[in-house]
RNA sequence: GUGGGUGUAGCUCAGUCGGUAGAGCGCCGGGUUGUGGUCCCGGUUGUCGAGGCUUCAAUCCCCUUCACUCACCCCA
């Protein structure tokens, strides 16, 4: 037997109704926030991550599934979709008509990491980003967003983290600062954290081993550090957060492991999925289309995972599976085909219609009629061909009653 | 990449201190010839994850491997 790749799922009736409803619900949300899709490629450039994600950091280092495309360029499967949105903005010159866009995208996401819960080597997210609005008030309104979906999915463990990681101003000095702390402190850290805190110090503020926490207390905060700019910004987001009601923490532990953030980062945070507590999280890359080639715009963005919404959310399964509204119950070879054209012309007009293809006896079309959840049974045989007029039994009630075949169709769309 | 746990019927699991396996659910049929869900009766299914070692004999011991799972790490 062939198996699936290690990491990589399938997404099952049974579950997949749980996302149809997580993405009908988001793409409704998005465009009343004024948000247009985009649907880029899969596979990009290898470089284009390296240069956006960052070389030094755990994606671009050791979780890419790069290859060669037929021995030319290097080719990689996008571990995240920021880059790729900021790539077709910048390539179709998206900025040249209006500045200010705002972008959505839906899609899987390759990291070969070891899988755990909630974490796999092909994932799914919802991206947000919007370009070319350097106001606090877009951070705010896109938590607001992210607040917003997620109660409407019924998630009810979840927590807004912010934190603020300055700009290129300020931030090499409490970058500075915070290596000469590390320094001092070394002898305490754990080893990933001493290697980190030459490479990327503002890592080990984020480290989960409780002496490095311990360590660190003492650390110089960043937002300690923010220059007025940052700082009043910073302010603007947590005043429009309150004003808009977002209940929210500020945690100048959080860290995002993307080198393009600038300022606000945020994280969507819960308690429901073990060691994988981020089930949203973003921020602003003032810098990143820059760097990347194209104008000096600002921008703001977030990805949600799917796949961890989808273990969280309050939604049911049972109030989005769907049941045949009709099962038509055909005696004999000429009733058959008869009730083969009525459950075709049925299902064209948008009725769920289901019929037995084997010939069964009545009693076992019946059963299965139930076992699908049929509201209504259809029964048509040798004789109600003769008589003109068919049964019609609601499986809820166990009422019958007789419909003409004449005009089938519409009189059992009326009766359901 | 590292560590722990697990791997027996479609599903959930039991079991053999080494003698090739069961239960519940499901599925199929029947309970008078054309009516479901409850009930009763009957039937159905397994290379006991894969490969190797020890043994007269392994699903059970040992080794290897794969998968799942949880944690480290990292992140959505």
């Amino acid at each position: 037997m062939i198996q699936l790749v290690r990491g990589f799922k399938d997404i099952l009736s049974g579950e997949v109704e749980i996302w149809q409803q997580i993405e009908k619900t988001a793409r409704s949300l998005f465009e009343d926030f004024g948000f247009k899709e985009m649907r880029p490629p899969i596979l990009e450039r290898a470089e284009l991550f390296a240069r956006s994600i960052g070389e030094d950091t755990d994606i671009v280092e050791k979780e890419m599934y790069t290859f060669y495309d037929k021995k030319k360029d290097p080719v990689t499967l996008r571990p995240e979709a920021t880059a790729s949105v900021v790539r077709s903005y910048i390539q179709h010159k998206l900025y040249a008509k209006d500045a200010i866009r705002k972008f959505y995208t839906i899609g899987p996401m390759f990291r070969r990491e070891r899988p755990q819960k909630g974490r796999y080597r092909q994932f799914y997210q919802i991206n947000a980003e919007v370009f070319g609005i350097d106001s606090p008030l877009i951070d705010a309104q896109l938590i607001f967003l992210l607040a917003t979906l997620f109660s409407r999915l019924s998630v009810t463990d979840a927590k807004v983290h912010i934190n603020s990681l300055g700009c290129s101003t300020c931030r090499p000095k409490f970058k500075e600062a915070l290596s000469d702390f590390l320094l001092s402190a070394k002898e305490k850290l754990c080893s990933d954290c001493t290697r980190r805190s030459k490479r990327n110090p503002l890592r080990v503020l984020d480290c989960k081993v409780p002496l490095c926490r311990e360590a660190i207390v003492g650390a110089p905060s960043v937002l300690d550090f923010l220059c007025s700019e940052c700082g009043s910004h910073f302010e603007g987001v947590k005043k429009s957060l309150e004003k808009l009601k977002v209940p929210f923490l500020i945690d100048k532990r959080l860290v995002r492991g993307l080198d393009y953030y600038t300022r606000t980062t945020f994280e969507i945070q819960t308690g429901l999925l073990g060691a994988q507590n981020a089930i949203a999280g973003g921020g602003r890359y003032d810098n990143l289309v820059k760097a990347l080639g194209g104008p000096d715009q600002p921008a703001v963005g977030f990805a949600i995972g799917i796949d961890r919404l989808a273990e969280i959310t309050g939604l049911e399964i049972k109030d989005f599976l769907q049941y045949p509204d009709i099962f038509v119950a055909a005696l004999g070879e000429k009733s058959q085909s008869i009730a083969f054209e009525w459950i075709c012309a049925l299902n064209l007009e948008g009725t769920r219609a289901e019929m037995d293809f084997a010939g069964k006896s009545l009693k076992s079309q019946m059963k299965r009629a139930n076992k699908l959840g049929a509201r209504y049974v259809l029964i048509v045989g040798e004789k109600e061909l003769e008589e003109g007029s068919v049964i019609m039994r609601n499986m809820m009630t166990k009422e019958q009653i007789l419909i003409p075949i004449d005009g089938i169709i519409e009189k059992v769309k009326e009766k359901l």
